[in-house]
RNA sequence: GGCCCGUUGGUCAAGGGGUUAAGACACCGCCCUUUCACGGCGGUAACAAGGGUUCGAAUCCCUUACGGGUCA
């Protein structure tokens, strides 16, 4: 019987994953990584994001219902040294970081990839919405977007050959709603109208500007709004609180006004009242991992994510040395330092990603 | 000091006797969303103060306060 180590967040996906990975035969063990610094916030955030102090409970609760082990692992000090550090410091350096994709990376497909390995277990598994699928022409393995209404390829592009070849994602390709009545009909599970979880998980009040402070024990650097003449137009409340593209939150100019850059030398943010000057049709991405090509293919056309959320872009895509210059066929709004850039073939698969310069 | 002009939500700003007192920006809420954002839909909120005239005043008149402008 193969082994399976499923990452439980105590959600209705890993949940529902996890019965479904039993029902195909699979040994299930069930682990849950808790990644809380702080006992303080225990409470705050106990409710929210994946990985909660309910989500333990919540998980273990599942694995009791389906008669599977559970393990909480303590995760605490990788999960600071490769998620929160990171993201501290991208913030500090005027770019606006996506913990999500560092935390798929680091965390839950290196550190529990490698605890999964010394447990003997033959796969990984989580309760994401993607499809791990062979490249026909280059054998390479590769995400593709998932067909249900919810897909999360975009938050996996950072995965390895060797990664790939090792996790399941057993509910690739259901609609949520699916998920949801798999878990209330068939596990009974008490968590299957949970919402989903969304904004940052170890951020507190979904206000990500408190927490930085609150980390680094002082203020985040505040100074001007300017125009794109250099003139000031007002005081903000601290780099870190801003991003590219931002409309909301800037106070009233009498306009809509956008932040189109931020210096973190200067700690002054530049906005602009129009809108097209926040547009661009290039970007660079570094820090690469290449998927269903181990490399740029030629003359291809590519579709480019450049948020979670963003709809894929048509693009051209050239790479030297670890850089990739990206050309878009249409300007696109925002593209921003720090966001993971995603490109995908005509079918939905990961060429490769990357982070935006 | 004299004479003009102005004062409407947090900001800008329509309305010149009868309006549920527009709209924009901000703000708040909901939706969307495993990042930050964008976006969609809603919502709160105002006639400088006091006296008149009038059936009826944000609108007309007077006074006061506060802003402009202008004149020896």
């Amino acid at each position: 019987m193969k082994k399976v180590i499923i990452a439980l967040s105590g959600g209705v996906d890993s949940s529902t994953a996890a019965y479904l990975l039993q029902q195909q035969g699979y040994d299930v063990i069930g682990i849950t990584m808790s990644i809380w610094q702080n006992e303080d916030i225990d409470d705050i955030a106990a409710n929210s994001g994946c990985c909660g102090q309910t989500a333990v409970e919540d998980a273990r609760y599942v694995c009791h219902q389906l008669g599977i082990p559970h393990y909480v692992l303590n995760f605490r000090d990788i999960f600071r040294q490769k998620v929160i550090d990171p993201f501290v410091r991208e913030y500090l350096a005027g770019h606006t970081p996506n913990p999500c994709i560092a935390c798929n990376r680091y965390i839950k497909w290196e550190h529990l990839f490698a605890k999964a390995k010394a447990l003997d277990a033959d796969y990984i598994a989580t309760g994401h919405y993607a499809k791990i699928v062979r490249h026909e022409e280059t054998g390479l393995y590769t995400i593709q977007a998932s067909s249900s209404t919810k897909d999360q390829s975009y938050a996996l592009y950072n995965l390895s050959q060797d990664a790939l070849s090792r996790t399941l994602f057993p509910i690739a390709d259901l609609p949520k709603d699916e998920v949801r009545k798999i878990a209330y009909e068939k596990i009974g599970l008490r968590v299957a109208y949970k919402p989903d979880s969304q904004e940052i998980c170890f951020v507190p009040y979904r206000n990500h500007g408190a927490f930085l402070e609150e980390y680094l024990e002082k203020s985040l650097p505040k100074g001007n709004f300017i125009d794109e003449g250099d003139n000031v137009l007002g005081k903000h409340n601290g780099i870190g609180r801003y991003t590219i593209g931002q409309r909301k939150g800037l106070g009233g100019f009498g306009v809509p006004m956008f932040v189109k850059s931020i210096n973190p030398e200067t700690a002054e943010i530049t906005l602009t009242p129009n809108e097209n000057n926040i547009f661009a049709n290039a970007m660079t991405v570094s820090d690469i991992n290449h998927m269903s090509h181990g490399a740029i293919p030629e003359n291809m056309p590519v579709y480019a994510k450049i948020r979670y959320a963003h709809r894929p872009a048509e693009a051209t895509i050239i790479q030297n040395n670890d850089i990739i210059t990206a050309t878009f066929k249409i300007p696109q709004r925002a593209i921003t330092s720090g966001q993971s850039a995603v490109f995908y073939d005509e079918k939905s698969r990961i060429i490769c990603g990357g982070i935006i310069n």
